[in-house]
RNA sequence: GGAGGAGUGGCCGAGUGGUUUAAGGCGGCGGUCUUGAAAACCGUUGUGGGGGCAACUUCACCGUGGGUUCAAAUCCUACCUCCUCCGCCA
C-alpha cells in the first residue's frame, strides 16, 4: 500500500507508475475528491464529538454538585443522530479509500527499465555454459516417466490436472533438494529456518498483497476465513505484522520451505506437461525484514544467495531485471532467475527476488523504531525463491541426462540421496 | 465438541457509569550524586488520524464488531484468542 499523504501530493508520480506498469488509471479516479471529503468529515465528526465530550462532562459535574441537568442532557441528546450520520458516512468513505489504496499497485523502482511485458526485460548476466549434447535431449516429463520416478498419471486420477506423484528416487531427490537448499541458507546465508502454517487467514493475504485484488489465483478453504498459501513469502513476512521491531534487531533473515499452492486461473493451455506449472509445488523461500537505507544492497545479496544453490548444482542460469510491466503488484524492483533447460531450448524462470519498499510493510504495519529518531517507520520487506524446488529437479533431469537414459546427481546432493546416479531399474 | 474462567500501555497490574489526565509498579530514556558504577532520588516515557509554518490543538484506541446512555475500560450483544477441566484425536 502507498501512503495515502503520497497518492494526494504525488498523484502525477503514481498515474506515471501505473501507465509504466500497464495498468489503467481507473483506479485512482475520483481519488483526491473522496480524500477531500475523508478529510472534511473528520473535521465535521471530531468537532461534534469534542462539543458532546465537554458538554457531557458539565453534566458529571452539575449532578455532582446536585444540580439539575436536564436542559443540558437534552441538548447533547440532539447530537447522537448527527453523529451517528457522520460516523456512518465517514466509515463509508474510510473503507473505500482503504479499498482504492489496497488496489494501487507499488512505485517501481528507478533502476527497473520501463516496458510493456517481458520483451523489454533487461539481462543483467549469464552464468555457466549450456552443456552440449551428442544426443538429442529429452523432455523432463519423458527422462522421469522412462525412469518411474514421477507418476503424472495416477497423480491425475487422485487430484486432478497439474498434480504430480514422485515415486521413489525422484521423491527422494526431491526432498534432498529442500535439505540441501535449508542447509545452505542456514548454515551459510545466516538465514533461521522456520515452518509456518501453510493455510492463512484473509488478513494475512492482504498484508502481503494477495488479497484484495488476485482471489482468484488462491484456493480457499470451504467454510473458512483460510487460504491455501500461494508462497511461503505470506506467512513468514506476516510473522511481525502488527508490531514494532527494534533498529538493532535488523536485519532478520528467515528460510522456509513449505509447499505451495496456486489456482492457475487464466494459465489454461500453458506449460499443461510436465513439472513447470503445477498447483501443488515445493519452494526454498528466502525472506528478509531491513530498513530502507539498506533494503537495495539486501536484494544483491539475497540475490546472490539464491544463485549460490544454481552454482553449486553447476547449472547454467542468467539473471534479469523485470521491466515495469512484467514486475509484480507489490514489489519496487524484481530480478528473476532463470535455469537453462535443454529440453526446452531456453531459459525457465526458477527463482523471483524482489524489494517490496515499505509496500508490504505499510500494508501489513510492520515497523521498527529508528534509533536516535522518535517516530516509527515502516520496514523494508524483500523475497525470493530459494529455489523452487520442482523446477530446479526439472533442471536436473534435464542438464544431467546421460544418452542411456540415466541421469547423474550433482556432486552436492550426492549426500542426501545416498546414490550418484538414477538409473532404469 | 461440552462446562467454567480470563483478555487493560513495552511488561506486571488497579480500575462496576462521570467531576482536568487509565492509579501503582517494573523496564526504557534523561538528570542529580559518584573517580567510575551500583543504590537512592527527581523528571520523562504509547499508537494512529485531522488541523497548524510552528509552539500547539483535537479526535479515536482498554481483544474485535455492533448496541444502550447526556456520558462506556466499566452495562448489553455477537465474535475472536488464551487458560482450566471433560470428550475426541495424529
Amino acid at each position: 500500500m502507498l501512503d495515502i499523504r503520497f497518492v494526494r501530493e504525488n498523484l502525477d508520480a503514481v498515474q506515471q507508475a501505473l501507465r509504466n506498469r500497464g495498468t489503467s488509471l481507473e483506479v485512482l479516479e475520483g481519488f483526491l475528491e473522496l480524500e477531500k471529503d475523508r478529510r472534511r468529515l473528520i473535521a465535521e465528526t471530531d468537532d461534534l464529538r469534542n462539543r458532546r465530550n465537554v458538554l457531557s462532562k458539565e453534566v458529571g459535574k452539575l449532578k455532582g454538585k446536585g444540580e439539575s441537568a436536564e436542559a443540558l442532557m437534552a441538548e447533547v441528546r440532539g447530537f447522537g443522530d448527527k453523529l451517528k450520520e457522520l460516523e456512518t458516512s465517514l466509515n463509508l468513505i474510510e473503507d473505500k479509500v482503504r479499498l482504492t489504496l489496497l488496489g494501487i499497485p507499488n512505485i517501481p523502482h528507478p533502476t527497473v527499465p520501463v516496458g510493456p511485458d517481458e520483451t523489454a526485460n533487461r539481462e543483467e548476466r549469464k552464468v555457466g555454459t549450456p552443456r552440449r549434447f551428442d544426443f538429442q535431449p529429452l523432455n523432463h516429463w519423458d527422462i522421469a516417466e522412462n525412469l518411474d520416478i514421477i507418476d503424472f498419471e495416477r497423480a491425475t486420477k487422485i487430484a486432478g490436472a497439474r498434480f504430480a506423484l514422485y515415486k521413489g528416487l525422484g521423491a527422494r531427490l526431491e526432498r534432498s533438494l529442500i535439505n540441501f537448499m535449508l542447509d545452505v541458507h542456514t548454515r551459510e546465508h545466516g538465514y533461521t529456518e522456520t515452518f509456518p502454517p501453510v493455510l492463512v487467514n484473509s488478513d494475512s493475504m492482504t498484508g502481503t498483497g494477495q488479497l484484495p485484488k488476485f482471489r482468484e489465483d488462491l484456493f480457499k478453504v470451504e467454510g473458512t476465513d483460510l487460504w491455501l498459501i500461494p508462497t511461503a513469502e505470506v506467512p513468514v513476512t506476516n510473522i511481525f505484522r502488527d508490531e514494532v521491531l527494534e533498529e538493532k534487531d535488523l536485519p532478520r533473515y528467515f528460510t522456509a520451505y513449505t509447499p505451495c499452492f496456486r489456482a492457475e486461473a487464466g494459465s489454461h493451455g500453458k506449460d499443461t506437461r510436465g513439472l513447470i506449472r503445477q498447483h501443488q509445488f515445493n519452494k526454498v523461500e528466502l525472506v528478509k525484514f531491513t530498513t530502507p537505507e539498506k533494503s537495495e544492497e539486501e536484494l544483491e545479496k539475497l540475490t546472490a544467495n539464491a544463485e549460490e544453490i544454481l552454482k553449486r548444482l553447476d547449472l547454467p542460469y542468467r539473471v534479469i531485471t523485470l521491466c515495469t510491466g512484467d514486475m509484480g503488484f507489490s514489489a519496487a524492483k524484481t530480478y528473476d532467475l532463470e535455469v537453462w533447460l535443454p529440453g526446452q531450448d531456453k531459459y525457465r524462470e526458477i527463482s523471483s527476488c524482489s524489494n517490496f519498499s515499505d509496500y508490504q510493510a505499510r500494508r501489513a504495519a510492520i515497523r521498527y523504531r529508528p534509533e536516535g529518531r522518535k517516530k516509527n517507520e515502516f520496514v523494508h520487506t524483500l523475497n525470493g525463491s530459494g529455489l523452487a524446488v520442482g523446477r530446479t529437479l526439472v533442471a536436473i533431469l534435464e542438464n544431467y541426462q546421460q544418452a542411456d537414459g540415466s541421469v547423474i546427481i550433482p556432486e552436492p546432493i550426492r549426500p542426501y540421496m545416498g546414490v550418484d546416479r538414477i538409473a532404469k531399474a
